[in-house]
DNA sequence: CCTACGTCACTTTTT
DNA sequence: GTGACGTAGG
């Protein structure tokens, strides 16, 4: 049978729609309009879809039916003249948003499935991945082609149309968002894509200038946000009426049952010219391109249109029909027809009578619109209705093309005729008016030949592969002089400058580590330095990393590189070739170093001697002493008289040795050994200085003691030490760094030069004003000099946002962020008046970051985001390496390489779910540790261990551990690491709980990222992962917003921050009843937070905080009140404006 | 000797 | 809101 369907439509649930977007309207105004199968849309939200279960019956195959009580009930509505038989398709719409080939894409993707159970199922998985909840078209930072992936995972019934395919906004093809082709997309999968949506803006015929979409089946669907919006596109098909006929019919394309579509005049459509609705400015693409594309009155680029993206993909000139392709018919909306032959609006009373009438006497509208024979109109009672059908059948229409956001506008008739055809009654007397009659009016926008527009495409095309392949040779040689065009004064000053000393004051965002890698650049290629001679050192691995690729970038040919690491890496580094690796040593976090105290503690207290102290408070302690290069044996008074704690260097000596007897260093250790090393070995401290010849040091401001003296040590004369940093940036105070090494540079290095680089490329100048603001407030000390400024000009004002708990603040957060991403007009909605910028609509969740001071901010934050459906990542060491199960894989592939120590073992049981008891292993550890075997050593001596009242059992499980754990290890040995690790997930001792796996299955893919840098170097990885930073696991790719502690965030960027808590108590950080350690440094702390932001920033803070269990009012930040008012705008959260009551917004979160 | 329950103190930031 | 520790009771 010939039926009519409309397979995109929305719900009430989705934003911007109608409240009567219900089932029931649906199936009313399908009749009204004459539309068999209507898409139910919607299907994720959980409101809707217990609609569709509770109102929907199945019907024929794979359709559903309203069900009958209902229907009887509505059927009384329907005028006789339009009854027919309404079915739904179950279908959905998606907007995926992500990165893909470095640039964010957003492109709304048509889902469709065949029963509820699939439906179910795919509901489920979305819900795992984002936030189905807040819209009915929900926004999920997942890559289409994943998308595509769980669809037809769910169900191989069901089927994805990506659509409205040319919306500049949130299309596959759209200018702003998309791809150029489909195959970019779905890569692998495009096969699985046989039909495309082409959208109100653009009909079939501008789709077949595209040889990329032939043989995909062109499908229009009206995209309704109201009942009465249906059908404004649709198609017609030729089927038995079934899920698997239409989707065959899709398929095929067969011309046989697969009709052709119903069209909006694409002109019609919001976005078919190039244009800005705000500066009145309307171009045909062809003008478009000579003005460069930008707006001539506003000077920004200009909103391009679906017209002017067709042309710049279009491989075919216009008019071009390829073979398969379908018929279309453009039509109007009769209520826009009526509108017009009426003279009054289209949401007239009188427009809605005689459309009324109209159907009751002819049937539904597009009966009217498209079959019913022309002199049957006669008698409509609407002189104009016959001629107004017949022009809009043939195209005899002037149109007024939409563009940006602007919907276009037709005309049948013009006055004069409107008069000849009234008066006269002689239609055949009237002249036809042609298409695009008033040409004086649009006189800009006459079609450009689509033979320029190929050459100028080509023309275009060839510059850019010009400009890409020159980037290319550039990048290919080591031309790297060329580059240096690049650099600013200061910066070229500093990278070319003389042999010397150089100490290089730069603020946030001048380009530190592009000036260190530029130097090493220029010493390398200018100056035939040897690259070995070389040593970069940096504080965190992330710094190294991006060294390490600029300096690969710089210099290609360059073999090896110079090096660029952290300092513990590189005392990691140079001790493990001091002890010629025979003596096997690995790196303990803080876990271990914990563990490892304890037991010396329990050994001290054996021998009675007892320490008034909790192990925590002592590791403090011994840390303290090692970082003021104190052993035990020296006067350790002045870290220990605080807490006057006795016996101190006895615990720091057993510590010392337990750690010596398996061969552990902590982080200290490897500064302190180095140190030490280097002054005391004459000969190693030659060695060095004599390989490390050029020093560079990023972030010099954070040295602690231990660093400096290897500075020192390693360049006593200060001949080619180049050091970089900002001393408004000294963020670790409490870890021994002192900004005193950083000012006393200059009277260690008296001949040092020094350079400022003041120009900041990162932030606007608001944001560094108001950054400036703070840290120069009245007597923090501040180095004035260091100030930076900005050429780049955005929003004027911080956003400050006040919640009335954290929760609530976490939600204002999430919320933000949605907005932003879904391109919803952020400040258009919420804050009506904002001066500044239009909005940004390329936002994707990585340009995103929350900021905060301590960690328990980041789950709560991270917790409402989770629930919230809102992508995120929480860069957080303590998580990803301990929490999820990492751990307890690196401490298996330690055990079984034979590296493992005691807390190893311990982890391991603990994953495999294995019940030995605590005492049991407590007693094993005790054994081992006292008899100074290592844990391998123990584990093979395991016979001679033996304690008292030794359960029988106990013993056996723990036999039965081993017994599994060495043909684990026989099978493992010949195994790279990610087969390793892969093994031990599949082979687990004891099959572990089922949330554990889950837990194992996240870390594995953790661990796998990290590992894929150390590749075969097992030994190192296992060695050192301890060495690995918060910021490591923090992966810039993955399409999330980052979550990060404001140390944590030292270094990095973000377009778009926010920074929660701004409390007084947390900015500055105040323990409870407690004076704040260091308020400049927390200042300092609050200024480097505040400049990671490039676009914008926002300031968040809760009224009311849960600490330590009980609620607590809190004030604003005494820091952002020295921020001036001028530059704040308070605003109120979305939360406070809408009508649902804050708990219910608070639940849905 | 072991368990259960009540009380108190606590949560900064990282290589 | 929780974890560690101490005391009372089995």
């Amino acid at each position: 049978m010939q039926f009519i369907t409309d397979l995109h439509v929305h719900s009430k649930f989705s934003r911007a729609t109608a409240k009567d977007l219900d089932l029931e309207n649906l199936y009313l105004t399908a009749q009204k309009k004459g539309i068999t199968v209507v898409g139910t849309g919607d299907f994720t939200h959980p409101g809707w879809y217990s609609e569709i279960k509770e109102k929907l019956a199945p019907a024929d195959e794979g359709l559903f039916k309203l069900k009958d009580d209902m229907r009887a009930h509505f059927d009384q509505h329907v005028r006789p003249a339009c009854r027919g038989k309404v079915r739904f398709i179950l279908g959905a719409e998606i907007s995926n948003i992500y990165k893909k080939n470095g640039k964010t894409r957003k492109i709304h993707n048509l889902v469709f499935f065949p029963d509820m159970e699939s439906v179910e199922k795919f509901n489920r998985i979305l819900e795992k991945i984002g936030n189905i909840k807040s819209d009915g078209r929900p926004i999920l930072g997942l890559d289409a082609k994943y998308l595509l992936e769980i669809v037809l995972e769910t169900s191989p019934q069901a089927f994805l149309i990506p659509a409205h395919i040319w919306t500049p906004w949130f299309s596959i093809l759209g200018s702003k968002s998309g791809f150029d082709s489909i195959e970019e997309c779905f890569e692998d999968l495009t096969p699985y894509i046989f039909a495309v949506e082409t959208g109100l803006s653009s009909d079939p015929s501008m789709n077949w200038r595209i040889s990329g979409l032939d043989g995909l089946t062109l499908v229009s669907n009206s995209d309704a946000h109201s009942p009465s919006k249906l059908g404004r596109e649709a198609n017609l098909l030729n089927t038995e009426l079934s899920y698997s006929a239409i989707k065959s019919a899709l398929h095929s394309g067969d011309p046989e049952h697969y009709l052709g579509t119903f069209e909006f005049y694409p002109e019609e459509g919001k976005y078919h010219l190039d244009g800005h609705r705000k500066c009145n400015v309307r171009l045909w693409p062809q003008k478009t391109k000579e003005k460069g594309g930008i707006c001539p009155i506003c000077k920004k680029p200009l909103t391009l249109g679906v017209l002017h993206r067709v042309q710049e993909l279009a491989d075919r000139p216009e008019g071009i029909k390829p073979k398969h392709s379908h018929p279309y018919y453009n039509i109007i909306p009769l209520t826009e027809i009526l509108s017009e032959i009426l003279m009054v609006g289209p949401g007239s009373k009188k427009v809605k009578h005689n459309f009324d009438q109209l159907i009751d006497k002819f049937g539904p509208e597009f009966r009217i619109l498209h079959s019913l024979e022309l002199d049957l109109f006669e008698n409509s009672g609407l002189p104009l209705l016959r001629e107004a059908i017949k022009r809009m059948r043939c195209g005899k229409i002037d149109l007024s093309p939409g563009y940006d956001g602007e919907f276009g506008k037709i005309k049948i008739f013009n006055p004069a005729e409107r008069e000849n055809l009234l008066g006269q009654k002689n239609l055949f007397s009237v002249p036809i008016p042609s298409s695009h009659h008033n040409i004086e009016k649009f006189e800009e926008f006459k079609l450009c030949d689509p033979k320029i527009s190929k050459e100028i495409r080509q023309s275009a095309k060839a510059q850019k592969q010009k400009v890409a392949s020159s980037q290319k040779d550039a990048d290919a040689q080591n031309n790297f002089p060329g580059t240096l065009e690049k650099l600013n004064l200061e910066q070229r000053l500093a990278v070319q400058h003389p042999a010397g000393t150089l100490l290089i004051v730069a603020g946030p965002g001048t380009g530190k580590t592009l000036t260190l890698t530029y130097r090493i650049a220029h010493l390398v290629s200018q100056k035939h330095v040897s690259p070995q001679n070389i040593l970069a050192l940096t504080f965190t691995h992330h710094a190294a990393r991006e060294m390490h690729h600029r300096l690969k970038m710089l210099l290609p040919n360059t073999k090896p590189l110079p090096l660029a690491t952290t300092f513990h890496s590189f005392c990691f580094q140079i001790l493990k070739e001091y002890e010629n690796t025979n003596n096997a040593f690995t790196i303990i976090d803080d876990y271990e170093q914990t563990y490892f105290l304890q037991k010396a503690l329990d050994a001290l207290k054996q021998d009675n001697i007892h320490i008034p102290l909790k192990a925590p408070k002592i590791l403090d302690k011994i840390i303290a002493a090692k970082q003021r290069m104190l052993e035990p044996q020296d006067n350790l008074e002045s870290v220990a008289k605080k807490y006057e704690v006795e016996n101190i260097a006895i615990v720091y000596q057993t510590y010392q040795k337990l750690l010596s007897i398996f061969g552990h260093y902590d982080y200290d250790d490897l500064i302190f050994r180095i140190v030490r090393l280097l002054e005391t070995d004459k000969s190693f401290e030659i060695k060095c200085r004599d390989r490390f010849q050029y020093i560079l040091v990023d972030e010099y401001q954070d040295l602690n003691h231990g660093q400096y003296r290897i500075i020192r040590a390693l360049s006593p004369t200060g001949k080619n030490l180049f050091v970089i940093g900002d001393p408004n940036q000294s963020i670790y105070g409490f870890r021994g760094s002192e900004v005193r090494y950083f000012k006393r540079f200059l009277q260690d290095y008296p001949d040092a030069e020094i350079i400022h680089l003041k120009q900041n490329y990162r932030s606007t100048q608001t944001i560094l004003d108001a950054s400036f603001q703070v840290i120069s407030a009245s007597g923090c000390g501040t180095d004035v000099e260091s100030r930076v400024f900005s050429k780049i000009i955005g929003v004027k004002k911080l956003s400050i946002i006040e919640a009335i708990s954290e929760k609530a603040e976490a939600v204002s957060i999430g919320q933000c962020v949605e907005k932003m991403v879904g391109g919803i007009g952020f400040y258009s909605i919420d804050f009506d008046k904002i001066d500044g910028t239009e909005e940004d609509m390329s936002q994707s969740f990585s340009d995103f970051a929350v900021l905060y001071r301590t960690r328990g901010q980041g789950d709560i934050i991270a917790d409402v985001f989770h629930k919230a459906g809102i992508p995120c990542q929480v860069a957080n060491r303590e998580d990803a390496i301990y929490k999820k199960g990492v751990a307890e894989i690196v401490s298996f592939l330690k055990v079984i390489k034979g590296i493992g120590s005691y807390p190893d073992l311990e982890r391991i049981i603990d994953l495999t779910g294995i019940e030995i008891s605590a005492k049991f292993l407590n007693k094993f550890s005790a054994w081992g540790l006292r008899n100074g075997l290592q844990l391998s050593q123990a584990l093979q001596n395991i016979r001679h261990f033996t304690f008292e009242r030794m359960k029988e059992k106990d013993r056996l499980t723990f036999d039965g551990f081993l017994l599994k754990l060495s043909a684990m290890k026989s099978q493992m040995q010949k195994m790279n690491l990610e087969k390793k690790t892969k093994y031990i997930l599949e082979n687990p001792v004891l099959p572990p709980t089922e949330k554990k796996k889950e837990n194992l299955k996240t870390a594995s893919g953790h661990i796998v990222g990290i590992m894929r840098e150390f590749r075969s170097r097992e030994f190192e990885f296992l060695s050192q992962i301890a060495l690995e930073s918060d910021t490591d696991i923090y992966n810039p790719q993955s399409e999330k917003v980052t979550l990060l502690t404001m140390h944590a965030a030292k270094g990095l960027e973000f377009p778009i921050v926010f920074i929660a808590g701004c409390e007084k108590g947390f900015v500055p950080f105040q323990r409870s009843n407690r004076k704040t350690e260091d308020l400049n440094e927390e200042r300092r702390l609050f200024y480097v937070a505040m400049t990671r932001a490039k676009k914008r920033l926002f300031l968040t803070y809760a009224k009311k905080r849960m600490v330590h269990g009980q609620t607590v009012n809190r004030k604003l930040s005494p820091f952002v009140k020295d921020i001036e008012k001028k530059l704040r705008q308070h605003e109120t959260p979305y939360i406070y404006r809408t009508n649902t009551d804050l708990a219910v917004q608070l639940k849905l979160f």
